[in-house]
RNA sequence: UGAGUUGGCUGGGCAGUCGCGCGUGGCGGUAACGCUAGCGAGGAAAGUCCGGGCUGCACAGGGCAAGGAUAACGGCUAACGGCCGCCGAGGGUGACCUUAGGGAAAGUGCAACAGAAAGAAACCGCCCCGCAAGGGGUAAGGGUGGAAAGGCGAGGUAAGAGCUCACCGGCGCGUGGGGAACCGCGCGGCCCUGCAAACCCUAUCCGCAGCAACAGCGACAGCAAGUGUGCGUGAAAUCGCACAGCGUGCCCUGCGUAAACAAACUUGCAACGGCUGGCAAAGAUGUGCGUAGCAAUGCGUGCACAAGAUAAAUGACGCCUUCAAUGACAGAACCCGGCUUACAGGCCAACUCUCACC
RNA sequence: CGGGACGUGGCGAAGUUUGGUAUCGCGCCUGGUUUGGGACCAGGAUGCCGCAGGUUCGAAUCCUGUCGUCCCGA
């Protein structure tokens, strides 16, 4: 992802619900990935931490270090995708560097990375 | 030496590499913007339990009703249901802690079961009268109960009883102290059970809503409304005046109730992944010193203080200190003053009891 | 930001108004009936009434604080 211009971000619950009900998804105890093809002519992504992860604190930790994994991806997208990461229980407690190893192999299954 | 009480502080640091928010300063650029410096979560930011600021409701003045809140006394404060002091009550050997703590002779209600009786009472017992049945007196004793008609002792009596007296408790009056709650002393007579976190009464305070308030701007298409009577000017009333109507739960006073040249105009609603302001540096701010005060706090003076997002910014890697920080509780959302609740570990001060020694 | 409701045996509810005994249905256990099971009959067990304080002689009920769940409005 270095070298490359400020991804946009999924803001509206339609786009959310879209990629819930027709992504393709993988699931891992820290991170749940959905990825969906779109016709917006660019790459998004979205995070998800819902209140039962835990408090505020613990899901605003839960999406920095989901970020931060994205953010450090070496990898280029192949194509426009919709990308939404859920976090869950595990997620606080998890290293960024962990994340990105999981989030690595999940976006090369669904074919988003090489 | 050990145990404890109260109050306060802290809530890892370093900045090397990468990254984020703001847009205050500088540089470059016509501009969009780029580079760089700067700033960037808490003591509770939390719960949203009180009080204000601010904004709108025409909401100005007065009264009534309803509803809500508070409750010894004095003070502090912009205000408070907060804080300080003090009194009473309760707990602790003590430092100290707890305390919704007005009124039960204004009225209504409740007090299950037990018990004769739960408010002004006679079941047993005791005493008197009577052959007996029964009648009368009596709250000392028994028994029930959380609570039984002031407590206890002496006198007194047929037996008893504040019937009388001493002490204690309560009430009333007087008086001394205190700013007051209240405390002390003297005198008087002996009348009153508990529950108002039951209804209620008394005193004091409170208009309602909330930054998704509110103000402004805009694209595509839309919807609704512009009250009644009389008089005046005009060709025409949407102009002027009066009354009515409408505008808060009600009443009174006062106030408001858009817009002219005949096809527009005005107002309101609605609509959007809306946008901008409100809203980000300065005020009931914090702190040092002085001063008034027991204190809360006031006054004077010096110094300090740039988070401001809008799906929402503080992270990752590394190093150091550490028993441990990967691991206390926890993330600003208009802003302040409090309250309440959560909190690993560590530090400081004052005081109390105890042990030892002098 | 504002408003409201609810936490009671394993599950679902009543009781809270007006404070004194926690009740009902399903489920569970034991026994009977049956060759056995179901159904049926008889009996039984199961509660810190979300938690912590307070008022009261006495609290599921009243008051205060607190935790959790759900709903509504802007």
């Amino acid at each position: 992802m270095k070298h490359v211009e400020k991804l946009e971000t999924l803001k509206i619950n339609g786009d959310f619900r879209r990629a819930y009900g027709r992504g393709k998804s993988l699931t891992a105890p820290a991170l749940v990935t959905y990825a969906l093809r779109n016709r917006a002519g660019r790459c998004r992504y979205g995070i998800t931490a819902s209140k039962k992860v835990g408090n505020a604190v613990v899901r605003n930790r839960c999406r920095r270090i989901i970020r931060e994994a994205f953010r450090t991806l070496d990898e280029p997208v192949r194509g426009n995708w919709d990308i939404v990461f859920v976090a869950r229980g595990r997620t606080s407690q998890t290293k960024s560097t962990d994340i990105q190893r999981v989030m690595k192999a999940q976006l090369k299954k669904l074919g988003v990375i090489a």
